[in-house]
DNA sequence: AATAGTAATGCAAACGTTTTCATAAAATTT
DNA sequence: AAATTTTATGAAAACGTTTGCATTACTATT
């Protein structure tokens, strides 16, 4: 039925059907209202008839935009991310934008590979979660010039735009709840911190603030847990096998804190009246754990869709005027979930 | 430093810093064994020194490949979804493809309209999620020729090349378990079963099964709860306090399950003692949880990659053979996980 | 030494659009 | 009725690549 041999139609066979110059066609797509009514519904009759569909790579070649955004997440199995990138998607698809989305796995130089690689496909913007990144990586975002957000993390001076928490305020907030309601004898359950600095900000917030309370822990209770509820379980399980416990254990993030819980109640320790637990992130879900979790909460959907607004607006504005330079950093505010895993430390003995 | 002003170098900067014509270096690219080894490093150093990054939008209008392929989702922030789209990217990143991402929210409206965004970006194949699709859906996958894959589900007469597991017969299993052990007086929480042929499958086979022997389950025993943990503990909650509770629960998802085990908790309704807890999907955690969720195991990871590999070489194929036209299918298993929140039935009374 | 074959390169024509400029027809002003 | 503006369209030159064909300079064969 179409004109050329068994392939798929474009404009000029379009054109043709209409009857009319394929710059009448593209017109018609691209300022509709440069073509006359009768003309335009002739066109989309004949779009119709052949089931065009209009090819953005060829488009892209005239200095227009691709429409696409590029979006890089360490991973995206994640309770946290997988929330953030669905807000942050939601935004940009409003605005029309296509996503791209690739994962490193928490691997700087793959970040390097797949950022080049969405270069090639000449995204509009790029996105990027925290502010951890190599050397060549920022270069090429530099040299390249394209608008670039950084996702999650909050830093006034932070070397590209960013929206997000400050993590060293969570650490700090989480920190300073446990130590109010008395306790002293608290252990840290964190994630790595190497090219992390979600995790290490808040490390080094809540470390800061127990500090400051002569409350730093020992070291054997400075524990290292991955992202990932059966081997949180494992690292807390062998923390509280230890001949002294914490009455207070302040997690790196919900995940986590939900192993941690686990863990104790195998061991028949009663959160939180032997111990009591705090969690950072405030995952779904939490909420409805089974005592409540109390936890540092944090914006997931609104920082994710926060971005992705400023993201297009980015885009926009390097249309505009030629590299303004300018960078924008939105600070979102995390606060205090109180529920039911922190209990005021009880008298000694 | 570039050649024109301020914008980015193209082929025709590296070819005149090189000394040679734009096509050797287009070769050296594509087909470096036919340029000069010599050549090569003098465009390689141009390359370098322009920073220069090729552009796919150009080469895609070559009939070439765009190197991209769209996955359309119902959403992203989901426990299952997110590990299988992990592992789905993972392996169409290895083949050196990048991932287009889309979410719908359930709507198949929007799912179309996602559909025809990413043939605009000239996608070299699209997966989805599942094998309920609108028939517009049907008809334009189908009039483009583009290769695709549904993930998820596996169904003999599928009418696109599928790779999944059969969901009903991860009812069946469920249900066969209960009552193997003995429950006759059995509860069903599902999903809304509309455009949701996991959830509807699902459903089938369960009560395909409990009707086999005689254990229908009366009307106020088969309640609806959205995937959504505050939801379903609520819902799960409302059938609790009914005059009647049932010995087993049989739940349509791990998160689900995880909600009727905090509603049970709540009411201190100890599962499995007083009440059998049944999941489907064997989600991350489900393992770690206390006690351990018992639950029809779905291979997410597995059925992740393979679709993936299963998606690079139907386009291989598409490429060598127009059209082919032969589906594929393949089937993973799934497998009870026995774990601690199902017992035999306590002899009534 | 003449011929055939191979390796390395360049020229120019695609690819499917958008857009500038030119032109013709219609509508408006004088 | 002529001059001007507006509206609608087409021709052709981009955009940044790839690739078929042609050319040149070698290398191997007779």
């Amino acid at each position: 039925m179409a004109s050329k041999q068994g392939n798929k139609a474009d404009i000029v066979d379009v054109a043709c059907r209409a009857g009319v110059s394929i710059s009448t066609v593209s017109r018609s797509f691209n300022h509709p209202n440069l073509v006359n009514l009768a003309t335009r519904k002739k066109i989309e009759k004949s779009v119709k008839a052949l089931g065009y569909i209009r090819n953005r790579a060829a488009q892209a070649m005239h200095g227009r935009r691709s429409g696409t955004i590029g979006l890089i997440v360490p991973t995206i199995d994640h309770a946290i991310f997988a929330e953030v990138i669905q807000s942050f998607s939601d935004a940009v698809d409003q605005a029309g934008f296509t996503l791209l989305i690739a994962s490193h796995g928490f691997d700087l130089e793959r970040e390097y590979a797949v950022l080049r690689k969405f270069l090639e496909h000449r995204v509009d913007g790029v996105a990027l979660i925290g502010l951890d990144h190599s050397e060549p990586t920022f270069q090429l975002l530099d040299q390249q010039a394209v608008p670039v957000i950084s996702i999650w993390n909050y830093e006034e001076d932070s070397r590209i735009s960013c929206v997000g928490a400050a993590n060293n305020e969570a650490g700090e907030l989480a920190a300073r709840h446990v130590l109010d309601l008395g306790h002293r004898r608290i252990a840290l359950v964190f994630p790595k911190t190497v090219g992390n600095d979600r995790a290490r900000g808040r490390l080094e917030g809540a470390l800061t603030q127990l500090r400051r309370q002569q409350a730093e822990p020992p070291e054997a209770w400075t524990i290292q847990a991955p992202y990932n509820i059966a081997e949180a379980k494992e690292a807390c399980g062998a923390l509280f096998d230890l001949p002294e416990r914490p009455t207070a254990l302040l997690c790196g993030n919900d995940v986590i804190a939900q192993g941690a819980i686990y863990a104790a109640v195998q061991r028949g320790v009663q959160v939180p009246e032997d111990l009591s637990v705090l969690g950072i992130g405030d995952f779904k879900g939490s909420k409805e754990m089974e005592p409540p979790l109390t936890t540092i909460h944090f914006p997931a959907e609104e920082i994710g869709g926060l971005a992705g607004r400023e993201m297009c607006d980015l885009i926009a504005q390097s249309e505009d005027l030629k590299s303004t330079g300018h960078l924008v950093r939105k600070k979102c505010q995390i606060s205090l979930a109180e529920r039911a895993t922190c209990l005021p430390v009880r008298r000694l003995r």
